[in-house]
DNA sequence: TTAAATGTTGCCATATACGGCATTAAGGTT
DNA sequence: AACCTTAATGCCGTATATGGCAACATTTAA
């Protein structure tokens, strides 16, 4: 899978998830530890960027799921 | 959790999966799309790196595993 | 219409992930 | 001893993730 995509997929998984739990990016920004910006709360969510493993393991936190719900599941190449 | 635990974690994980399959560092960095270092590996599985979910995708495929499976479970605070 | 809420995008600065190479060290083998 | 394999580490560039703010578009509500 190109990069593209695997970064596509899982912006799709946390706007799913966020969606599902009632919260705005804001929301969201504001329950994430330490300081985060709604900006990337937008740039992860539409793929624009590729998150480090801690980045998502606080969006995680802040929206009470595991870390293997915001991943995805393929591994085809 | 703090980052630097996160990141043990996660490298601890790599290790473990990448020795139960027989490989070395060397082997793994061959096997995983595009350019990459064992420095990297080493890096990583070490924790003293904050790696990116494609970085982490790109190993999952080399090591024939589910992305789920290097992440970490525990979303304690 | 005006205003507020929500999300996107552009820009800038700083920190850092990664590619890459060389060095170092430890363990095993001869 | 010398040699090989394996992994860790230091250093250097480049690319990019993130924090942060402002501007903009869209939608909804007043």
């Amino acid at each position: 899978m190109e990069k593209s995509e695997v970064l596509r997929l899982t912006g799709k998984k946390i706007l799913k998830i966020r969606e599902q739990k009632g919260f705005t990016q804001l929301d969201l920004a504001a329950r994430i530890q330490g300081d985060f910006d709604t900006t990337n709360v937008s740039r992860i969510e539409s793929g624009r960027t590729n998150p480090t493993i801690y980045t998502l393991y606080r969006i995680a936190e802040a929206l009470e799921v595991s870390l293997a719900d915001l991943v995805i599941n393929e591994v085809k190449d």
